[in-house]
RNA sequence: GCGCCCGUAGCUCAGCUGGAUAGAGCGUCUGGCUUCGAACCAGAAGGCCGGGGGUUCGAACCCCUCCGGGCGCGCCA
């Protein structure tokens, strides 16, 4: 987005405003109207602090006699410009480099370490785990396009009492049996366990109530370490953090069982980490800022010995950040693991990538920071991304309402390769493996990323997922068309200089103008962190590049000029396509 | 109780931070494969933007209020 007018333009009322500099940005005009652009003056009479009517005039006039613009009108003080087809092909995808180059300028690049994922070692990924890891690696990819130097982090919750659940259960009920000798996955085989230490629990719960009936109306967590399965849980744990041996050799055995099958799971999302931490090894930091932040009277002891800081001003309450016993809570380590990542990897922002349910523990982590005096914590930012629903409503564990991760990439490839099988019909498919892969994981990816990361989002497992309208597939389809059509052409088909006063029917236009706000979109999608941003920009240009290619013969097209123009339009689309769907990390197909 | 978020077409979602006649996809209906791949394209129907007040040249968007839903407010993580 270039075009020459816009700067002449700017020039010319910085002139006549004395000097004041306004961003001009034009906007696509409607196209029941006639034209190609709009200079929007009621927002520029905003900025300059005018009134529109004559500034929209002041526009007009300019415009008329420039030589780029071919008319010029004014409706209310919306400024409707119509370019000469070649003023607008040349300023909209003259130049390739500059088209494709979305990044922003140096001085706005930045150090920026994501954080997503984050998961349990005592169950498999579901659903929710593929929308924050879809989120965070889309958002890491997208950043970087920008020009942005991104360290993508992963932190594997891999201690704890639920840890300890799912090896309790294994030590009573497991009998030696291990994936291997199962032939499950890791993460699936840990994860049973934990199912049945959940199914024991219960029973032993019901079991107490029905002995004591004093306990009916108690809870579950109240009657914890009531229940003989608790209790010993509870003692697993602490003999865990003695370093018992027998215990650690468990835990090390069944999360290495885990954490393989995570790779798997990760592999096959094609998400990627510049590092893995273990809470296993993080877990006690923070403690020394405590005693530290205690000593400088930001924190302060209570009676009851918990250490605690008054949030009031910040309207957060007070929070404890040391039990009584001196042990950590969630929120310590949560200040030892940032101090730690900031030290390590001296990012300019830290973004953590965490359902919104955790909106609050958030702003009281960052309040803290703040008070513990770190510049950099006003550069910490929860991207905090919304729950996936099914129309049954929440998923739930307990009631097997889960959707589970590796099922729905196994799903999703069945639903690609019978889809590419149909369409090919009697024709046989050359690596159908490698498409239903690139086509499954694409349509998977590209629906939950055209959602704003913030909403709540609706999943229907029974709908499966679609290959038709604004889905992946689509935007992955224009890019093999256009593949396909420029194999045709043959490997010189660009070599020949274009001569874009050859083009001009609307829907080259339209393409080309779509095609020159990549750079905007991608930068926009940066700046907000939303994906989905950009995932609607992709649509527009496959849907103007289909709309194009429906309209305008291009191998066949009447002269070799305009075959010539038109094979360059459409490689630009191609090289946006690729560029912004590689921009959130999904793949495309030379054919499908 | 207090705080945050949401309510837009039958369904799923957009709506560029206050701008033109509120958009897309799915679904429904109609048309287009002897011209480059029909995972496509063209067209139709479908809306008191939850209700009511206000702010202004202008409101789906900002303010107030009510209704309906979600989440959070641990010495859990």
């Amino acid at each position: 987005m270039n075009f020459r007018f816009v700067r002449d333009l700017s020039a010319h009322l910085a002139h006549s405003r004395n000097g004041s500099v306004v961003e001009l940005v034009p906007e696509l005009c409607p196209p029941e109207m006639k034209a190609d652009l709009t200079v929007n003056a009621f927002k520029l009479a905003k900025a300059l602090k005018s009134a529109p009517m004559p500034l929209a005039e002041e526009i007009r006039a300019f415009l008329a006699g420039h030589a780029d613009v071919a008319g010029v009108e004014c409706i209310k003080a919306f400024v409707n410009v119509r370019l000469k087809p070649e003023a607008l092909f040349r300023d909209s995808v003259g130049d390739a480099a500059a088209l494709l180059d979305g990044r922003f300028p140096e001085a706005k690049r930045r150090r920026v370490l994501v954080e997503f994922s984050a998961p349990n070692t005592n169950k498999p990924q579901h659903l929710g785990h593929v929308r924050n890891n879809t989120i965070g690696m889309a958002t890491a990819a997208l950043l970087r396009a920008a020009g942005h130097d991104v360290v993508p982090v992963n932190l594997i919750n891999d201690r704890g009492i639920h840890i300890c659940k799912s090896m309790l259960a294994y030590q009573r009920f497991g009998n030696g049996a291990t994936p291997a000798s199962t032939g499950m996955k890791g993460d699936h085989f840990v994860g049973d366990y934990y199912v049945k230490y959940d199914a024991e629990f219960r029973r032993q719960f019901a079991e107490l109530k029905i002995a004591r009936p004093e306990l009916a109306d108690k809870s579950s967590d109240e009657l914890f370490l009531d229940v003989e399965i608790g209790r010993a849980a509870q003692e697993m744990l602490l003999k865990w953090e003695q370093g018992d041996a027998e215990i650690r050799k468990l835990w090390e055995t069944m999360n290495g069982w885990v954490i393989a099958g995570f790779n798997d799971t990760y592999a096959r999302m094609g998400v990627k980490f510049d590092r893995v931490y273990l809470e296993s090894q993080t877990y006690m930091l923070g403690k020394d800022i405590i005693q530290d932040g205690l000593a400088r009277g930001v924190f302060t002891k209570r009676e009851d010995g918990a250490v605690v800081i008054d949030l009031e001003a910040e309207k957060l309450g007070s929070k404890v950040v040391l039990r009584s016993d001196g042990t950590s809570v969630y929120i310590t380590q949560d200040i030892g693991t940032t101090l730690m990542k900031q030290n390590e990897l001296k990012p300019d922002r830290q973004i953590w990538v965490v359902g919104d349910e955790q909106i609050f523990h958030f702003k009281v982590l960052f309040a803290i920071l703040q008070k513990l005096g770190f510049a950099w914590a006003k550069d910490c930012h929860h991207m905090a991304y919304g729950m996936v629903n099914l129309p049954s409503g929440k998923m739930k564990s307990r009631e097997g309402t889960v959707v589970d991760a590796d099922d729905l990439f196994d799903e999703m490839e069945k639903l690609a390769r019978a889809a590419c099988a149909e369409r090919a019909g009697s024709d046989s498919v050359e690596n159908l493996d490698e498409r239903a892969k690139v086509i499954g994981m694409g349509a998977l990816k590209f629906m939950l990323l055209k959602v704003n990361p913030k909403t709540t989002m609706m999943f229907d497992p029974n709908a499966s997922i679609q290959f038709e309208g604004d889905t992946g597939p689509y935007v992955q389809y224009a890019y093999a068309r256009i593949a396909s059509m420029l194999r045709k052409a043959g490997a010189d088909a660009l070599a020949a200089p274009v001569d874009w006063t050859v083009l001009g029917a609307d829907e080259e236009k339209a393409l080309a103008l779509c095609l020159a706000g990549y750079g905007n979109a991608l930068r926009g999608a940066a700046d907000e962190l939303d994906p989905s941003r950009l995932a609607g920009y992709l649509l527009d240009v496959a849907r103007a590049f289909s709309r194009f290619y429906q309209a305008c013969p291009v191998l066949v097209a009447p002269t070799p000029e305009l075959r010539r123009a038109r094979l360059e339009l459409s490689a630009r689309a191609r090289d946006i396509l690729k560029a912004g769907l590689a921009a959130l990390t999904i793949g495309t197909l030379e054919s499908m």
